[in-house]
RNA sequence: GGUCUGGUAGUUCAGUUGGUUAGAAUACCUGCCUGUCACGCAGGGGGUCGCGGGUUCGAGUCCCGUCCAGACCGCCA
């Protein structure tokens, strides 16, 4: 038996008893005439203490030569300290050593294995497996498991079946670059890892399950972001004999549970709101609600003067700051280079104080009079005291905008509360988005979402504005859930196919497999699936995703611990029928 | 593919207008220390200033290129 006692188990109730205990070495304190070591495991840290008089003097020489992260076992007494330390669980005892036994020494590590680590991320994700020992990596590991074991009981007890499905299959065109892998016993064909189950949920469906649900991996070879990793888990759901009002209830249920039971929260009906109108209020479709600072469309009370830049333009819209109008010159300059930074790109913004006396005062005061900027104010509803601030140009892009700047915004101002949860059903996405580069539309989720009925006569004079049952779930600014009805008739899925701009051929090649099970009695099916990893960090409180993965990527999408990915040798190419073209 | 920020001791960083032998903290090593717990005290070792080129009497500092890291835009059905 390496340890009768964990290192976050001991008492003032223990003392007297007998105890093993094993772990790693996390600070020795040497005083001359006596040793204290903080021994650590991932239950927590216990101190040791050798005594020049009561400990046998053998063990007190081992005991000097201990360094961090040495891997010990000690037999001993749990002791009173006699001077206690009233921040730790165990800080009313302390072990007297008897017997040391080091199970393996450690050199000396690259940063300190503290919850205030000196290291950087870098050197960090380098000897990963050290920066696991720390608490706030371990906490993450511990809280993404916690979460992961919330989802499994309530989805099953819901009545939903685990089921696994396969990694190694298609590439298909559509949506994100696939990664592949090569096939060695069939010359020259390659597998893709799947971007998601889709297909095999589906199939499921098919097949009967009725409730599938699986917490699995996915793979996107897209460029990484700090909440985007190129594989990176789902919660992916699928169910039977279901309108998108049931699917929206039940995961509205799991999500309600999950704030509930992982942070204390009770949370009530979750608002709805069209992509239409989300679009039109946060000009974004997954808007951070936890906020104000609504888009207020000013085209008709600014477009009646002789400024040129607001009536050229497609869009005026301008949100209230709060606050602002106290913002100087100086200031005000700065948010104007901040949204005429390339990644925002806005050609410039005009501003209006709304000044606590009741006036304004504005960078177009040659072309609106105080009537004119008073309407302004009502309708982005600034109050004294407020700056607005207003872009204007083509909708698509001053929407973008404006949003960024309205989320820059409420950072500074310390608007977005980690602690406070803010959920939200965006619904009515449209099915189609025009993509200027290959010059066609494409699937705006995925080419197995069902149009709305009502909107399908629209596919061919205006397929832009045909509505999709598809819907996304929301929580604080990020969208951690999508999903939509699917198309569960053949017919319906080759006109889907043929508006995508596939020939009867391609859609038989590649997805005929479906269309085939499509023939057999396939149910109504419809679902979602759930950023897993997304979620838990901002349950967690984080923006970033990283530190509730064990062993992530970095930004370049390599593993810097494994040094992957790396070049194979010459008779695995050779093997695989592969010739590099460098 | 692009924009921005950074790269100096094991680590985190400072380094002024280009000017003597590149500093601090922490970590590490040695010694001391009768209750430490961010222990304390004294001493010590530790640097190809990412890499390559250029300007200059002289470059950590200025210029060009390049590599790496991070954030973002594009991309992510």
């Amino acid at each position: 038996m390496y340890r009768s006692h964990s290192c976050g188990q001991l008492r003032t109730s223990d003392i007297n008893k007998e105890v093993t205990l094993a772990g790693w070495v996390q600070k020795t304190r040497d005083k001359g005439f006596m040793i204290w070591v903080d021994l650590r495991d991932r239950y927590g840290i216990t101190q040791l203490i050798f005594d020049e008089e009561r400990t046998p003097k053998d063990v007190v020489e081992k005991a000097k030569t201990l360094g961090r992260e040495f891997v010990i076992q000690i037999k001993g007494t749990v002791i009173e300290r006699e001077s206690k330390n009233k921040n730790i669980p165990t800080g009313e005892i302390e072990i007297l050593v008897r017997e040391l036994n080091i199970l393996n020494e450690s050199i000396v590590p690259p940063f300190t294995i503290e919850d205030e680590t000196d290291g950087g991320e870098d050197i960090r994700m380098k000897y990963r497996y050290l920066d696991i020992r720390r608490n706030p990596v371990k906490n993450s590991l511990m809280f993404r498991h916690q979460v992961a074991m919330q989802v499994r009981n309530y989805l099953s007890q819901e009545g939903f079946i685990e089921v696994e499905t396969p990694y190694l299959i298609k590439s298909t065109p559509e949506g994100a670059r696939d990664f592949v892998v090569p096939s060695r016993m069939n010359e020259g064909q390659f597998y893709a890892l799947p971007q998601s189950p889709q297909t095999f949920k589906q199939l499921l469906m098919v097949g009967g399950m009725d409730k599938y649900f699986q917490i699995v991996k996915c793979f996107r070879d897209e460029d990484l972001r700090a909440d985007r990793q190129p594989e990176f888990t789902q919660i992916d759901c699928e169910m039977a004999f279901v309108e998108q009002e049931d699917i929206l209830n039940i995961f509205e249920g799991l999500t309600r549970n999950l704030i509930k039971e992982i942070k204390g929260i009770e949370i009530g009906d979750f608002p709805r709101m069209t992509y239409d109108e989300a679009m039109k209020i946060y000009g974004n479709d997954k808007p951070d609600i936890r906020f104000g600072m609504k888009f207020g469309e000013l085209n008709t009370v600014a477009q009646h003067k002789d400024f040129k830049v607001f009536n050229d333009a497609e869009l005026v819209v301008g949100i209230a700051v709060p606050g602002g109008a106290s913002y100087t010159r100086k200031e005000i300059d700065k948010l104007i280079d901040w949204v005429k930074r390339p990644q925002v790109g806005a050609l410039g913004m005009i501003y209006v104080k709304c000044n606590e006396d009741g006036t304004y005062k504005s960078s177009v005061d040659k072309f609106y009079d105080q009537d004119d900027l008073a309407k302004w104010a009502s309708t982005t509803g600034a109050k004294a005291g407020d700056l607005i601030c207003v872009l204007s140009g083509p909708t698509h892009k001053v929407r973008a905008q404006l949003s960024a700047l309205r989320m820059e915004l409420a950072e500074r101002l310390d608007l977005r509360n980690p602690e406070e949860f803010a959920p939200l059903w965006v619904v009515d996405f449209p099915l189609l988005e025009w993509d200027e580069e290959t010059e066609r539309y494409h699937a705006m989720h995925h080419p197995f979402t069902s149009p709305k009925p009502e909107d399908i006569p629209l596919l061919d004079s205006k397929p832009g504005d045909v509505r999709a049952n598809a819907y996304d779930l929301v929580l604080n600014g990020n969208e951690i859930g999508g999903g939509s009805i699917r198309i569960h008739d053949k017919e319906t899925q080759a006109l889907m196919f043929d508006h995508l701009g596939f020939t009867p051929e391609e859609a038989k090649a590649q997805f005929g497999f479906l269309m085939d099970a499509f023939q057999y009695g396939a149910p109504p099916h419809g679902g979602l699936a759930f950023g897993f990893d997304r979620l838990v960090a901002i349950l967690g409180g984080q923006e970033t995703i990283r530190d509730f993965i064990a062993f992530p990527k970095n930004n370049s999408g390599r593993d810097v611990m494994i040094d992957a990915p790396a070049n194979i040798d010459a008779t695995q190419l050779k093997e695989l029928n592969i010739k590099l073209d460098l």
